[in-house]
RNA sequence: GGGCGAUUAGCUCAGUUGGUUAGAGCGCUUCUCUGAUAAGGAAGAGGUCCCAGGUUCGAAUCCUGGAUCGCCCA
């Protein structure tokens, strides 16, 4: 398993600095697959603690897109990091196998149009057969992209909803809930589409809601009793032959008011709404007084051949509300949930809900009328589809003709619509199984509280709102490939829910391989049912509907694991889950199955965090899909720029709740900012240390005690990248720990990127010079940086880990680092080193704004800090002297003793001591005289001023010292910061710069003669005399630096030039320059 | 109609308990550095911090109202 290393400096295999990163993830897997890494950091944790992770299933009859790779990605991360951490995290894959999705694609294929084929043509079994078949059509896909993408996954024992186990655990829930006396049979109305001719739940309603625009009618129905007419307006007409009675508010004002010749009765609040400006007012009463003076209206509003003319009743209740229409409501109990409720409960109407046929619903379940009911000319209706705009057109031409009509008016609005076929759905009275969630509210909300989610708006926002909204869940479909519904019933009435397939086959006496539909439709045992010390013993048939699939997928924390009939233990050890993932949409969705079901079974919440993913939008924020061709196919985005990139995009672009506006060129951004560079480095350890190995060798077996006792700049620097790397290493663990991929993973860039641009910049002469100490920290960095990058790039992370360590066979098997084993920190230095860059950068600044190139010595840098500033930067001044290209940095303590400066007051301290006079102490400070104010806080005096009614002795933090630009410096200045520079060049510091333009121009001449860094030359120059004679003061430096190994000037190199390999004649400060060469023969 | 979230440079995003002149990356222009670099560094152009009120000495930040976008609910 481990490998030691007897050179630990020294990296296993060269590195290609181009590598293609999807090549080189394609490799890694591979190894992963030889060395079973993912299995053994199973195995390495056997008996660690566990932190539980519920994979929620998907369906495997469609293909992956790229929004499974969000969240497959983030379901990644926190596994990966947990077990980094020294848990035994199992991830078990998992499949959602049943529901409509599965049977609309089926059939498609079979070419059928209407639910009543699947019996008369196909029949269940083959239906059933084909779905079962279908149900992984892209299992492949699914396993290649999810292996792809990093995404440790058991999918070798993913559990499916279709296994018998399976189903077996669901029966046992349902039968724990009929324990409760929560499950009962309601005739309610759903929502219900007449083309797939079935019930929906309330979440698969909210994925159906489109804006559409459908005519409202404001109808004139005549009391009974008088000349009046109640105004009552719908927004479907179609309901209106289903109308067996209307509703007013009761507490609302309701008026009588006359308009050209007719007298209308709406609510008040309305009358200017409906009627216009200027209607006489004749009256006005309450709604309950408006019920006892007119008590009827004639109706019904549309003959049916069942119903006779006659007065229907005007009721009150609460719900009706005059905000739109007139205050007036039509009931068809039928078609609406609150006209159900109403009709219900009042007396003057002939329905009874307990009493079957009492309920007046002329549309059959194919959402066509019955033979009942009659236009104005007595034709009847029967047949036509309800919301056929056609058929609207004659409703409303009907209502017209017989005088019943006032006014007809387009009305947009949000209707729900099947989010299968798109028909628009009905709200329909059917016969439907619930579970009494509503009932458990207070239970689901206290679970609620237990749980963190992230973002963490989302618990008392969005989905504390749904619980408190909470409604039963209408748990039936009328359906064939679902879990069957356990519930048996015999003809006098009775219901028994089977909770277990034993049970059955004790009953029934009927084993089955498999209780799907149709077979356990042929079931039947005797009724149970004890009624006076006697069994009923009827014989008991299965109702015919199946399970809304969200209770499976709800399910899913026991019935993986086929608990309670096997693995007790392996449920009660990972209940509740730790962590959870899924996008936004999964609200009402998984995030509510699972919570509801448990809830049910008074196990408290399933899950401890959950990580609520943002949607997928393509570059102009549409929602991707694939009619609007946008969609991003994953397969294009890792062949590309590969999975680490991929992910690495997905995390550190934005928080991921936010929503992505995601496009393939976005991703590649990231490889170039963030990977490129952290493979750069990579790179360029590994170069050196190969090229040094001999060096790196000898000093390895010595190496570890001398580390930390060195002095200067060298420790300075090695001790200051450790020190970011052992804060960035804590920053990582917390962040993660957190479910906040977003701020570690850019705290990693950062990081990355000071090593790259700032350690190894300023290092690069120590591993030419094949430094150990060097070689040492950058390994201890990289590593370090290879293993908190592992969960979140794991590919890349595992191939710098296996070069430069490989003592364990992956990075992914390592310990997650701790900031203490990495180095020691030293914020004082971090802070300083910041400090110093900033010097360099004001100072690079300074240079930019003369125009004097950074080649060209200069004699001084003057910085401009104080105090602690000052120290810090004195103990780096090297590494700024150096940086800034100029012979000395001189330290002032303020500004004055460079040039002319000015004081401001500190609105931060003195704003709340002066409050509103605040103005005033601006303004006293800024009339101070400078020179005094910075002479008397250095020597620790106070100054007074006064503002206002207030007086104040400023001290050192009240004021803010600026400093002018001075006379002959060239400064650049950021707050209280500057650095000037000295811009006089004397002759030699002339001839420096010179000096170093030749070895550049001599440096570019070699890439033209095509030779390789490590050769040596014979060099020849020649030209301007101030050149030549720079090149002869700087001999020896120019020679150190081209690894010249003779160079002639001038005279010589005339005649020199002629036998020389290469030669060119160039330009140096517009001074002209011959520059000839040729390769050395190396001695020996 | 209600709820949740968002709105900051051409684009993608930061912006700490309210504090002086609002930042970064990408892209663009100019310059520069280069013995790891299709890299790096500097400068420039580019902002009514969605709008309007309010609180405050002071608002991108807090409050109210509104607009637009997205999602969810009805």
């Amino acid at each position: 398993m481990s490998q030691s290393r007897s050179d630990p400096l020294i990296p296993r295999r060269e590195v290609d600095p181009r590598r293609e990163l999807p090549e080189l993830e394609l490799e890694v897997l591979e190894r992963w697959r030889e060395r079973d890494v993912f299995a053994e950091s199973l195995r390495m944790r056997a008996g660690a603690k566990q932190w539980v992770f519920y994979e929620g299933p998907p369906t495997a009859n469609g293909p992956p897109g790229s929004h499974h790779v969000l969240s497959r990605v983030f379901k990644d991360i926190y596994p990966r990091f947990q077990t980094m951490r020294g848990y035994r995290v199992e991830r078990k894959g998992g499949w959602d196998c049943h529901g409509l999705p599965v049977e609309i694609a089926v059939e498609e294929k079979l070419g059928i149009t209407h639910k009543s084929e699947i019996e008369e043509k196909v029949g269940i079994e083959a239906f059933n057969a084909e779905c079962r078949a279908s149900v992984f059509t892209f299992l492949e896909e699914w396993d290649r992209l999810t292996e792809r993408i990093g995404f440790w996954l058991d999918l070798e024992h993913a559990y499916r909803t279709l296994d018998e186990t399976y189903i077996e655990s669901v029966w046992w829930a349902l039968s724990q809930i009929d324990d409760r006396g929560l499950l009962y049979e309601g005739n309610k109305v759903v929502p219900y589409c007449p083309r797939c001719e079935t019930t929906l739940s309330s979440h698969e309603v909210a994925l159906g809601y489109k804006d559409v625009v459908d005519p409202s009618v404001f109808l004139k129905l005549p009391v009974s009793s008088g000349p009046e007419k109640l105004l009552v307006w719908t927004t479907t007409p179609w309901t209106l032959p289903g109308n067996v009675a209307v509703a007013v508010s009761p507490t609302a004002t309701y008026a009588l008011v006359r308009l050209a010749g007719e007298d209308f009765l709406l609510a008040e609040a309305r009358v200017e709404a409906v009627l216009g400006e200027g209607v006489e007012v004749l009256d006005r009463f309450s709604g309950a007084e408006l019920v006892s003076r007119y008590r009827g209206y004639r109706g019904p509003i549309f003959d049916a051949s069942d119903r006779e003319a006659g007065p229907l009743p005007i009721l009150a209740d609460e719900f009706v509300t005059t905000e739109d229409g007139t205050g007036i409501v039509h009931l068809a109990p039928a078609f609406g949930e609150e006209d159900y409720r109403v009709a219900a409960g009042a007396p003057q109407v002939p329905f009874d809900p307990t009493r079957a046929g009492t309920l007046y619903n002329p549309v059959k379940p194919d959402g066509t009328y019955d033979e009942r009911v009659r236009s104005r000319t007595g034709d009847s209706y029967a047949g036509r589809f309800v919301k056929d705009p056609a058929l609207t057109q004659e409703l409303i031409e009907d209502l017209r003709e017989r005088g019943l009509l006032l006014r007809v008016q387009e009305y947009e609005h949000s209707y729900p619509h099947c989010w299968r076929c798109g028909t628009p759905l009905l709200y329909y009275a059917k016969p439907s199984w619930y579970i009494a969630t509503s009932r458990l509210r207070d239970e689901l909300l206290a679970a609620n509280e237990t749980v963190r989610w992230h973002p963490p708006h989302v618990k008392h926002g969005r989905f504390g709102d749904w619980l408190k909204n909470n409604v039963d869940w209408a748990l039936s479909r009328e359906r064939y490939w679902g879990t069957p519904l356990p519930v048996w019933r015999c003809d006098e009435g009775h219901v028994h829910v089977v909770g277990s397939f034993a049970e059955l086959a004790e009953r029934s006496g009927a084993e089955l391989d498999d209780h799907h539909r149709p077979f356990v439709d042929e079931v039947s045992f005797p009724c149970p049912h004890i009624e006076d010390g006697e069994a009923c013993g009827v014989v008991m048939r299965r109702v015919p509907e199946v399970i809304d699939v969200w209770f499976d997928s709800g399910a899913m924390p026991f019935a993986q694991h086929h608990f309670p009939f096997e693995s007790e233990s392996v449920f009660e050890a990972s209940f509740p889950a730790d962590f959870i993932c899924e996008a936004q949409d999964q609200t009402r969705g998984w995030f509510y199955s699972l919570l509801a079901v448990a809830t049910l079974l008074s196990k408290g919440a399933p899950y401890r965090n959950v990580v609520c993913l943002g949607l997928i939008l393509d570059e102009d924020g549409q929602k991707m899909s694939k009619s609007k061709g946008n969609t991003v196919e994953p397969w294009q985005v890792l062949d590309n720029y590969g999975a680490d990139a991929f992910r690495w995009y997905f995390f550190t672009s934005k928080q991921p709740w936010d929503g992505y506006r995601f496009s393939a060129e976005t991703i590649g951004e990231g490889v170039r900012l963030f990977l490129k560079q952290l493979w750069s480095t990579y790179y360029f350890y590994v170069l050196y240390a190969k090229a040094s190995a001999d060096e790196l060798s000898a000093a390895g077996a010595e190496g570890a005690d001398t580390d930390g006792t060195e002095e200067g700049p060298d420790a300075d620097l090695d001790r200051w990248a450790l020190s970011r790397t052992a804060g960035t290493a804590e920053l990582v663990a917390e962040r993660l720990d957190a479910y906040d991929a977003t701020t570690a993973g850019r705290a990693i860039a950062s990081l990355v990127d000071e090593l790259s641009n700032w350690y190894v910049r300023r290092s690069r002469r120590r591993f030419w010079d094949g430094d150990p100490a060097a070689f040492r920290t950058l390994r201890t960095c990289l590593l370090t940086v290879s293993k908190l990058l592992a969960p979140l790039c794991p590919f890349i992370a595992d191939e710098i880990y296996d070069n430069l360590d490989g003592t364990l066979t992956s990075v992914h098997l390592c310990d997650f680092p701790t900031g203490a084993e990495v180095g020691e920190r030293d914020e004082q230095l971090e802070q300083a080193m910041a400090l110093a860059r900033e010097t360099v950068r004001l100072g690079l600044g300074a240079r930019g704004k003369a125009k004097i190139k950074v080649r060209q010595p200069l004699g001084e840098a003057v910085v401009v800090a104080d105090g602690r500033e000052r120290e810090a930067i004195e103990r780096l001044a090297e590494v700024v002297r150096e940086e800034l290209n100029v012979r000395e940095v001189r330290f002032v303590a303020a500004a004055e003793e460079l040039g002319s400066y000015e004081v401001k007051a500190n609105y931060r301290t003195l704003g709340p001591l002066f409050g509103k006079d605040m103005p005033l102490a601006a303004e006293a400070v800024a009339a101070l005289d400078p020179a005094h104010v910075a002479e008397a806080l250095r020597g620790g005096e106070g100054i007074g001023i006064s503002a206002g009614e207030r007086e104040h002795t400023l001290s050192a933090q009240d004021v803010i010292v600026t400093m002018r630009a001075p006379d002959g410096y060239s400064v650049e200045r950021e707050g209280a910061h500057a650095v000037a520079l000295d811009l006089e060049i004397d002759g030699e510091l002339r001839r420096e710069g010179r000096a170093r333009e030749i070895v550049h121009a001599v440096q570019n001449a070699r890439k033209t003669a095509g030779l390789q860094v490590e050769d040596r030359i014979e060099l020849a120059l020649d030209g301007a005399p101030e050149l030549i004679d720079a090149a002869a003061t700087h001999r020896d430096y120019i020679m150190g630096e081209t690894l010249a190994l003779d160079l002639d000037v001038a005279d010589r190199a005339a005649r020199e030039s002629a036998r020389m390999d290469y030669s060119e004649q160039t330009e140096v400060d517009g001074l002209s320059l011959s520059i000839s060469l040729s390769r050395a023969h190396k001695p020996g």
